[in-house]
DNA sequence: AACATCACG
DNA sequence: ACGTACGTGATGTTA
């Protein structure tokens, strides 16, 4: 039996663009509408099974309505750019489905249906019209029904005559006479003024249709109501005219050629890859249909590596080939290894993890630095067989780092999205394999060892892929000089650890007790009664209701209580004091006594953070479990913390070294602003220079008032300035604020044209670089959304400064661990923390490196003002200052 | 799982 | 007129 599916194209992409949030690629192209309509069609195609399917669009400008009447749709708001720029992409979504699409000049998509539909209806045919638009029921039948979307796209509401009439009590036709009367906002058609849907029904229960009412005026109850009618007889028969679909449009499509098999999985795939579907790639099916030999119809095969059969497999082991190392759980300094997945050409291995450790050949090909291999974060692998005495050499590309670097966007980028975006092999999510939370589970070994030759298999794969991406966008120096030995540097760092004096610690924890405990006795008593300190909705009853302060600042869920709101309301009351230091000793006491102890490696006794090297959108590393760039430093007791880190040998040294302004001095470089320049070649303190400028003041008139805000300028100019953020800093009005930014401008007057450059250049782009070419996507940038837009700008005058820092530090590392090799020194580099490095120095060489590591820094890169970098040492981290 | 808060550069 | 400073991660509470 035949089903005819009739889509309404534009009601569709309205509906899909308005219910999802605008959603884009990385190159800044708008998707949100594509995605609602093709969530729409494979619901469509699974449930209804169409036989023939084809979807209409509106086309050109003059409709034949508009003769009629001049306002038609004249209330529509006109439809904004994020949305037009998705129907060419509907249009070859369409195609990539293999279903029909029509339009015809002139006409709107409703008449094409209505048309179409009586032809149907005609042949007998079982019809479905898929619409947003409850008009279109008047197209309703014995043969044809309409699907009306609810909640955006994701739910069709399906009416037969029988649903009309029950929900309606209504003929299907007589949907129209609703319209005319009761009119329709959204089309501007104008209705009888005073009729709404009810009015409408209860006239139309009573007597059918448009002139009938309009015949029977003197019957109708109600004086207003009657008058109203009268006034509006000519509005009420055209308003019915223009709620008539056309069912006589000149269309000139043969039913026939809508005829639907199935589409192209190869070619949908394609396009989904381009839109970025990475959810809905799963979704579909990637064989061609019935051909019987898809471009990937030959099974994925692999080979399990035993003791006994291993030998056999020794030549297999090639340069280059795709290594993944299985482990179970994502900490690689605790995980167990499961195995080894290995691919090249036409191999697809599995090494579990016994046999690998017992294999001579393997190991040795896996320690053979001359036997490239291509991984998914080398890092991992390295520092994860490192804990297990096994060495890995030769790593040559990382895909993990290229992806990362192709969209820093997508931060921490898995092998199932890179398989999906770069390879043809299909890989599952670790989640989908594992499980996920309490449900987590070592799977059985088959489906293991499976999982890890598709990873190999899909490494193996996106390389080329890669490679190509990279030299267009002129990233292969980033990757290969940059990012992957790096990566290296840091597994070194990691493995490394850093000694932590856990009696140290459990002391100050002891301590910090002491204080909390009387602390809550006294927040108590001042509030009068006990609550959880810790909970901010509690604490917000007793300072906002039982004690009546005032609210200055709301959160989403209620009066904020955070640290700047309860310094204004410390005059208040004596209590605001107390929470203020239980709140500073409380994060002190969890996160960093109790969570960092927490971190102290059982075998090591130091800790080993993860130095996260793709998760940021500026280029800058993160470092996890435990996070070692937060350790306090603004507040003494907190700093404290720092005397807990110390060397990990006897008579060893902390040496820390930071750069100077290296923020500002970038900015200097890339904008070329003379003022700046001169400042820093000058080795003026920079924050003193902006105030004597801004200020028109000598050096000595610079007040230390002066100097702090003109730091806050400083801050907020690397931040991408708002006046409204700067008053905010400094707790000045907006005027203010503006006015010191108009006077820092017009000083720094090459800055001002930088930011304006660069604001100018990402809206061309789409994109933002920092020197060393890294990339950040800012799609929001031409938004019309003025916040999203505005954000979008701050971040393209920001990333390119902070990420052009952490491109220098990373730079100065690969140097600094380089030399220390040349020069055979026994120091050790321990810590990034993004503009400071950490090290542990023999007392022998403390001279050397005082010396060494801020030379390294400093020409790291060279800029047209000088890097400067300062260096301490001590006892501890605490003492190097 | 989301939110508020706060530690760092 | 619009409402925010840029970039992170860990913790405790609450829904």
């Amino acid at each position: 039996m035949s089903h005819f599916v009739l889509i309404d194209g534009n009601s569709i992409a309205n509906r899909a663009f308005y219910a999802l949030p605008l959603l884009s690629t990385s190159a800044g192209l708008h998707t949100n509408a594509v995605l609602g309509f093709t969530t729409m069609l494979l619901k469509v195609l699974e449930e209804m099974k169409p036989t023939h399917i084809m979807v209409a669009f509106d086309a050109g400008k003059v409709v034949f309505r508009h003769s009629e009447y001049a306002d038609y749709k004249g209330g529509r708001a006109k439809t904004p750019p994020e949305l037009s720029e998705q129907f060419p992409l509907i249009r070859e979504l369409l195609d990539a489905f293999s279903i029909k699409r029509f339009e015809l000049e002139g006409y709107e998509a409703d008449d094409i249906i209505g048309t179409l539909t009586k032809t149907a209806d005609e042949q007998d045919w079982k019809t479905t019209v898929i619409t947003g638009d409850k008009d279109m029921l008047q197209l309703v039948s014995e043969h044809v029904s309409v699907a009306l979307t609810r909640k955006g796209v994701s739910e069709i509401e399906l009416y037969t005559p029988q649903e009309i009439q029950e929900k309606y009590g209504l003929k299907p036709l007589q949907i129209i006479d609703l319209k005319g009367l009761m009119g329709d906002t959204s089309d501007n058609i104008p209705g009888v003024p005073g009729v709404g849907e009810k009015t409408a029904l209860k006239l139309l229960h009573e007597y059918g249709s448009v002139e009938e009412v309009l015949e029977n005026i003197d019957r109708v109850s109600g004086k207003k109501l009657q008058e109203n009618l009268r006034e509006n007889v000519d509005k009420a028969k055209m308003s019915k005219e223009l709620a008539t679909i056309l069912r006589e449009a000149p269309v000139e499509l043969d039913v026939q050629e809508t005829g639907y098999t199935s589409y192209d999985g190869v070619t949908l795939s394609e396009f989904f890859k381009r839109m970025e579907f990475k959810s809905l790639l799963s979704k579909i099916k990637v064989e061609a249909p019935d051909d019987g030999q898809a471009a990937n119809a030959a099974p994925f095969q692999y080979e399990v590596i035993s003791a006994e059969n291993a030998e056999k497999y020794a030549d297999k082991l090639t340069s280059p080939m795709a290594v993944y190392v299985e482990m179970d759980g994502d900490n690689y300094h605790h995980s167990p290894i499961v195995g080894f997945g290995l691919s090249a050409d036409d191999v697809n291995l599995f090494v579990p993890w016994d046999v690998a450790k017992e294999w001579k050949a393997f190991s040795q090909w896996l320690a053979d630095g001359s036997q490239e291999k291509w991984t998914f974060d080398g890092k991992r692998d390295t520092v994860g067989l490192a804990w297990h005495e096994l060495d890995i050499k030769g790593i040559n590309f990382d895909v993990y780092l290229a992806s990362y670097l192709l969209n820093a966007t997508e931060s921490n980028p898995t092998l199932d999205s890179i398989a999906s975006q770069y390879a043809q092999v299909r890989v599952r999510s670790d989640e989908e394999v594992y499980g996920k939370g309490a449900k987590r589970l070592l799977p059985e070994m088959d489906v293991l060892s499976e999982h890890a030759a598709h990873k190999a298999a899909a490494i193996w794969q996106s390389v080329p892929v890669l490679r190509e991406q990279l030299t267009e966008n002129q990233m292969n120096e980033l990757l290969n000089d940059l990012e992957a030995p790096l990566s290296m540097v840091l597994a070194l760092m990691e493995k490394q650890g850093i000694k932590v004096n856990r009696d140290r610690l459990t002391q100050m924890g002891v301590e910090l007790d002491a204080k909390l405990e009387e602390l809550t006795k006294q927040i108590y008593e001042l509030a009068g009664t006990t609550f959880n300190i810790n909970s901010p909705k509690q604490l917000g009853e007793i300072l906002f209701d039982v004690l009546d302060l005032p609210v200055l600042k709301k959160t989403k869920t209620g009066p904020s209580t955070s640290a700047d709101v309860l310094e204004k309301l410390a005059p208040y009351h004596p209590i605001i004091d107390a929470i203020l230091i239980f709140r500073q000793l409380g994060k002190l006491r969890s996160t960093y006594i109790e969570g960092l102890t927490k971190e102290i490696h059982s075998q090591s006794s130091k800790v080993h953070t993860l130095y996260n090297q793709a998760t940021t959108a500026t280029g800058r590393l993160s470092s996890t479990e435990p996070n070692l760039q937060n350790i306090p430093i603004r507040m003494e007791e907190g700093r404290k913390i720092r005397e807990a880190f110390i060397p990990s040998e006897e008579g060893w040294y902390m040496l820390a070294a930071d750069y100077s302004q290296i923020e500002l001095r970038i900015l200097a470089h890339i904008s070329g602003d003379e003022n700046l320049i001169d400042a820093f070649r000058n080795g003026m303190d920079i924050h003193t220079r902006t105030a004597m400028d801004v200020f028109g003041v000598s050096e000595e008139q610079v007040t230390s008032l002066m100097r702090r805000q003109a730091k806050a300028v400083n801050f907020g100019i690397v931040y991408g300035i708002s006046d409204y953020g700067l008053s905010q800093n400094l707790n000045i009005t907006r005027k203010e604020a503006g006015d010191f930014i108009e006077r820092y401008f017009s000083v720094f007057a090459g800055v001002k044209q930088w930011m304006e450059d660069i604001v100018k250049q990402a809206k061309q782009d789409g994109f933002v670089t920092t020197l060393l070419h890294r990339r950040r996507y800012l799609p929001d940038i031409r938004s019309s959304n003025f916040n999203l837009r505005s954000f979008a700008e701050r971040t393209a005058m920001n990333t390119p400064i902070q990420g052009t820092a952490a491109d220098v530090i990373k730079l100065a590392m690969i140097r600094m661990q380089e030399a220390l090799q040349e020069k055979g020194l026994k120091s050790r580099m321990l810590l990034q923390v993004h503009d400071e490095l950490v090290f542990e120095v023999p007392q022998d060489e403390l001279e050397t490196m005082k010396k060494l590591v801020p030379e390294v820094m400093e020409s790291a890169l060279e800029l047209q003002v000088p890097l400067k970098a300062d260096v301490n040492f001590g006892h501890s981290w605490y003492d190097a200052k």
